[in-house]
DNA sequence: ATGATGAGTGTTATAATATAACACTCACTT
DNA sequence: AAGTGAGTGTTATATTATAACACTCATCAT
């Protein structure tokens, strides 16, 4: 009655990435229901599609992966999700990738760190407390109105160095 | 004998730019000798036009402007420059924007905080010690291997913050 | 019921950003 | 004098993103 084992390529070694991508959709559908705006079909495909992994995904393979369900998709069929899904905080968008990713802090305040492999390209959300703390101390400072920020920090993940060392 | 003053539109409101201007290139070239790297008239060219304002620049902005002084140029001319002047840390990839700015911290640590006003589109760089030692905890606590940062900030400077309420 | 409205989507076209690939020059080396 | 490498010229093309306009359909006021 066990769940098969996954191939278990690229993902975070273990962890069960089925429940992650349902837990993110029950949730998404949730905060959509009570904020009275449409998760439509589309808009939950391409959801779907980002949660397919935790890599940043460019917008033009989200292209590729809907077509064979949808033969109609152009990009702009993509581009009006995305721009859905981040102005409801449920996706990021990786400045420094052009691509996005999932987002696990849609409820709570959307801003975190985002440690970005490029290694496996998994992304890594942190909501780092202390940082933010530092960075609303900083801003106020500089007298500064916040709309929106953007921490990327790019490098190899734990996974990956444990992994390219126990090679050796 | 003064310096005329300057129709002063956009940059930062009592600043010497010119002076601003010729350190950054002063600054540049002394690095690019220190270094045993070539600052090529082309390069020097594109550095100076980014340096033209505090403003974040697109790269086909440059190519524009760069056009009356050197009719041959096409999109390559300018990324390879701006690529080098990455490398050297003279100038900034602003990612949220696809488009660069000056640097001026390119001797020091390179590492600094962008806040990018949507009004004026003029970009602060800070260096911001408390952040950078916050971050670099956090990213050691997820025993992540930094490359690269970047850190920027999207909002209202205090020039225009004032100069909006000014005009109530 | 009727038609006005707005959100979402379909569709075509095009803009904006960025890179690949190959040829040429020129300074410097061997 | 040939070999090398950095920088540039040039053409073509890939990648990312948006504009603009038409259509559908549910909702709502008349």
């Amino acid at each position: 009655m066990n769940i098969p084992v996954e191939p278990s390529q690229n993902p975070p070694l273990e962890h069960d990435h089925k429940k992650c991508v349902s837990e993110a959709l029950d949730t998404a559908e949730q905060l959509c229901v009570v904020r009275g705006v449409q998760l439509t079909p589309i808009r939950h495909q391409v959801l779907e599609l980002i949660w397919a992994s935790h890599k940043a995904v460019k917008a033009y393979e989200l292209l590729d992966r809907i077509k064979p369900q949808m033969d109609a998709a152009k990009p702009a069929t993509i581009y009006r999700a995305l721009d859905f899904l981040i102005e409801q905080g449920l996706i990021h968008r990786v400045e420094s990738l052009n691509a996005f990713v999932g987002c696990n802090c849609s409820a709570h305040q959307h801003e975190q760190l985002l440690l970005i492999c490029n290694n496996c390209q998994d992304v890594e959300e942190r909501s780092a407390p202390k940082v933010m703390q530092a960075l609303a101390l900083e801003i106020k400072q500089a007298d500064f109105i916040v709309h929106s920020k953007a921490i990327e920090i790019q490098g190899v993940c734990a996974k990956c160095t444990k992994t390219i060392s126990d090679q050796s």
